[in-house]
RNA sequence: GUGGUUGUGGUGAAGUUGGUUAACACUCUGGAUUGUGGCUCCAGCAUUCGCGGGUUCGAGUCCCGUCAAUCACCCCA
């Protein structure tokens, strides 16, 4: 044997195996709750100029080191994919889907993104999401919306033990006035802050809340809340969220330091993560709202809700807590076949399988007791027997495995035979 | 990007201060049983220890590099 040559880019992953049963069950779900909640799949480029992705605002870090970025042949700058959202809305403006009677345009994505990271515990540098955004309207009962989405997916995938944090940042105004006091604040203490600290404050202040290191200081302890700075508008609109997650029974909890990581969030801010976690690394879902965004893509002042899930975390937690169950793999008929008997296993098999009934057989040749043992792996209800008597007078041995039954049966009853045992 | 740990058959793994045939278990293949399985017994399956180089009479064991995994940070659109 040659000696193996190649092995997995780092930060990539094969799916296969019993995983692909749970990624598929995990697939259905999605389909199935963004049918009941009226979101139609959209499928974007896997690349994009890269433009589409780079925000005036991204701090450096995100653009420079974490994007697949490439010149093709004709030196065109582009980029994979690192997310989701930007993708969808390029389409959206692109093909005027703001011409459509119904806003908001409800769309969901899933499939593979692309982050240069260094590999982690469920990280990768091929990864996949699912997400959703409703584009072209702002309602407080929109943004309640995607979240019961979200948490009835991950319901559905068998997980419960999922809060979701969540915050708001209020509309521009109160933005503005939020980020002109932080910056006050934090003024005096700039110089006992980490370097992280020093640099996000000139960069985007909001970011500093969420800064492990300096968690502590009292700076921040005393800092001013977020909630307070909201104008009237953005704390009705932020009370009707809170009271739509309370009809719902959502779980959920205020947490004032909720920033996210980019800028173009307004209002709604949330994150779901598992109850019993430090709200570390384990993040399930994440969006909020976004009421420029839109306009930087030239698609007017329209307003859009939405988030990503991240799928390898998902079925992480599903199999923690064991809450998808795959059922186990299963045929109908093994079809055993000994001697020379030509095609005749093969035309068996075929007949049975357009009959629609799962069957097996044997490749190999192999010897009566390794294929019975195949049978048993298989867990096959019927086994069929084809030899050389058999092949001769055009008959098959069908046995049930259950009440360990056989009989003769002519090659034109096989199909109502076995039907009749595996119903 | 920083630091730690790890890398032996299809799988889980043992491998003592470098010493010649790489333990054991499961799986798999064949046979006992030449056409009836699941039990039992017997036999077989790694020219080689992620990859490359070095030290040595001798390297799975030591050194350097590299690739990958993993954990803790950083980050996470």
């Amino acid at each position: 044997m040659a000696e193996m040559k190649f092995q997995l880019p780092r930060g990539t992953q094969d799916i296969y195996g019993e995983d692909v049963s749970l990624w598929q069950k995990m697939e259905e779900i999605i389909y199935r709750q963004c049918e009941l909640y009226g979101y139609k799949e959209i499928r974007t480029p896997i690349f994009e100029h890269t433009e589409v992705f780079v925000g005036e605002n991204d701090s450096s870090d995100m653009v420079n080191k974490e994007m697949y970025t490439f010149k093709d042949k004709s030196q065109r700058d582009l980029s994979l994919r690192p997310e989701g959202t930007k993708g969808a809305i390029r389409a959206f403006v692109e093909h005027k889907m703001y011409g459509n009677a119904d806003m908001p345009v409800k769309l969901f994505y899933m499939g593979p993104m692309f982050r240069y990271d260094r590999p982690g515990k469920g990280r990768y540098r091929q990864f996949n999401q699912f997400g959703i955004e409703a584009i072209g309207a702002k309602s407080p009962l929109l943004d309640v919306e995607t979240i019961a989405l979200g948490y009835a997916i991950v319901k559905a995938m068998g997980i419960d033990n999922v809060v979701i944090l969540i915050n708001s940042l209020g509309d521009d105004e109160s933005r503005a006035n939020y980020t002109k006091a932080l910056k006050s604040h934090f003024a005096p203490y700039l110089k006992e802050f980490c370097s992280d600290c020093q640099r996000r404050y000139q960069q985007n202040p909001l970011r500093m809340l969420d800064c492990k290191i300096d968690k502590g200081h009292q700076g921040f302890t005393s800092a001013p809340k977020c909630r307070d700075y909201l104008n009237e508008e953005s704390k009705a609109y932020f009370a009707t969220v809170l009271k739509g997650l309370d009809d719902l029974k959502i779980p959920y909890k205020v947490d004032d330091s909720l920033v996210r990581g980019l800028d173009y969030y307004t209002n709604t801010v949330y994150e779901a993560v598992p109850k019993d976690d430090d709200g570390q690394q384990a993040t399930v879902f994440a969006g909020g709202q976004y009421d420029g965004l839109v306009d930087t893509f030239g698609g007017g002042q329209l307003s859009g809700v939405g988030f990503g899930m991240g799928m390898e975390r998902m079925i992480a937690l599903a199999k923690e807590q064991k809450g998808l169950v795959v059922e186990e793999e299963k045929i109908d008929v093994y079809l055993i076949s000994l001697g020379n008997i030509s095609t005749y296993g093969a035309k068996i098999i075929e007949l049975l399988r357009s009959n629609g009934i799962k069957a097996e057989m044997d490749y190999q040749k192999r010897s009566l007791k390794a294929q019975f043992k195949s049978a048993d792996r298989y867990k096959a209800k019927v086994i069929i027997v084809a030899g050389e008597n058999e092949y001769d007078n055009n008959t098959v041995q069908i046995k049930d495995t259950v009440d360990k039954t056989q009989e003769n049966v002519r090659f034109e009853e096989i199909v109502d035979k076995v039907k009749s045992i595996i119903c």
